[in-house]
DNA sequence: ATAAATTGAATAAACACTCAATCAAATTTC
DNA sequence: GAAATTTGATTGAGTGTTTATTCAATTTAT
């Protein structure tokens, strides 16, 4: 049967540069969007199990019928959120990291930055992290989607640690421990910041991950003021 | 009406030194025991959303009734798992701290021990505290029954971290983010034992939580080795 | 005029919780 | 100590509610 294509429905799967979109592409991707996004809100303030189909196109303003519409079933809707908050996630590490006149240590305290930026660390976005990583069956669903990504954020650490260690040093630690452990922590600090808000600020956990890197580098980040208060001082807001 | 309650049936409600209990009184003892234990094991396979009554009374091997005679509803069954977990972690911190004679330096490892002891850092409870920790409706019911557990080892925490911080050492941190750091991180690398227990073995996660005591307090900590291989060496099983 | 997007009532499955009936232990009566 | 009686424990079909998903009808864009 083999029907053809209209052109736009090549392109809406296509990387466009400019888009091109027709006006009806657009509006659907945007309502896309808004469904993702309510999901979101849902399961942040209902939990997953809360998280009903009814409650997220209420939140979302349309009507029951359009989730199954743009998500073939209500799994395929939790599978676009967390691809869609895995991507912002890959995006703004790598782009924090980019920088190739960074030095090591520069790159580990960019890491750090980025898991403690506004929109990684933000309580929304780590109930949903949390939901699937609680959740024994939604586990599945989560290795699926975003285990790889979070395996290129290790691999990326784990080289940055591999040549910080080079350098003298004492004890000579293995890099992907290290890494591991350093994931860990920042996961740690994640689930306080969401749980407990008040004794986990933001910032204030940024600051612990620093002190952290700085009792196991010390030679590399001689001065934690000093790299606690840089950032801060630059143009961006962090 | 004031009904005079059978000579068991205050003793049922009283601290009972030596169990004078009835046969009845027992067996509903470890009926009570059994469907918590099952309702921890259908959290850890399906998930806080997957454990229905059906799967709990199944998994215990009696009738869908039973629950609801046993536990009013299904919260106070998840309130009752909760709390005979909380219990347990702190009866086996409480009692590895008990020991008058260690030092401050001890004191800290026999928290980590307690975190990372086989009954502790089981992947079927640790199941139970991320699936509670991790949907927002369940947060709730946590934080009532647990919290105060919770700050209990906290303040302990504290406390052996400010008696370390007195000797002379060189930052001068505050005890108390330093004990929030520490227990973020223990709490990040449980989940990690929960999500990849390939690359987070149980003592592995111990020997990162070691290693991270000797970078914060090298004083005291000076041979990691010996630190990390001191406890295995005694009589007890870690 | 045609195709896409949107609606929400209808459907069927899954669920927590109830309760009348049954079974078993404990206690009392003879 | 056996029989009778009371009380507690256990069962699972029944009830009402909630939910995901479907789809015929309607609205909107091209």
């Amino acid at each position: 049967m083999e029907r053809r294509e209209k052109y736009w429905m090549t392109q809406k799967e296509t990387a466009n540069p400019q888009p091109p979109k027709t006006r009806r592409a657009k509006a659907k991707a945007e309502r896309r969007l808004t469904l993702i996004d309510a999901t979101i809100t849902s399961i942040a303030e209902y939990g997953l199990s809360g998280t009903t189909i009814a409650r997220v196109t209420e939140i979302a303003g349309t009507s029951i019928g359009l989730a199954n519409f743009y998500f073939e079933n209500k799994e395929r809707l939790f599978e676009a959120v967390l691809q869609h908050l895995a991507d912002e996630e890959r995006a703004l590490w790598q782009d924090r990291n980019a920088d190739a006149t960074l030095s090591p240590a520069e790159r580990l305290v960019a890491l750090v930055d980025a898991r403690f930026h506004r929109h990684s660390c933000d309580r929304r976005k780590l109930a949903v992290w949390f939901a699937f990583w609680g959740d024994a069956s939604a586990r599945d669903l989560y290795r699926r989607v975003v285990e790889e990504k979070d395996d290129e954020r290790l691999q990326a650490s784990v080289a940055i640690i591999a040549s910080l260690e080079t350098g003298q040093g004492s004890p000579r630690r293995d890099p992907m421990q290290t890494a591991l452990a350093l994931e860990a922590f920042y996961d740690g600090l994640w689930l306080n910041h969401l749980l407990y808000p008040a004794d986990f600020r933001r910032l204030q956990c940024r600051t612990m991950a620093l002190e952290h890197l700085a009792a196991l580098f010390p030679l590399h980040f001689n001065g934690l003021q000093t790299v606690a208060a840089r950032a801060p001082g630059g143009t961006e807001r962090i």
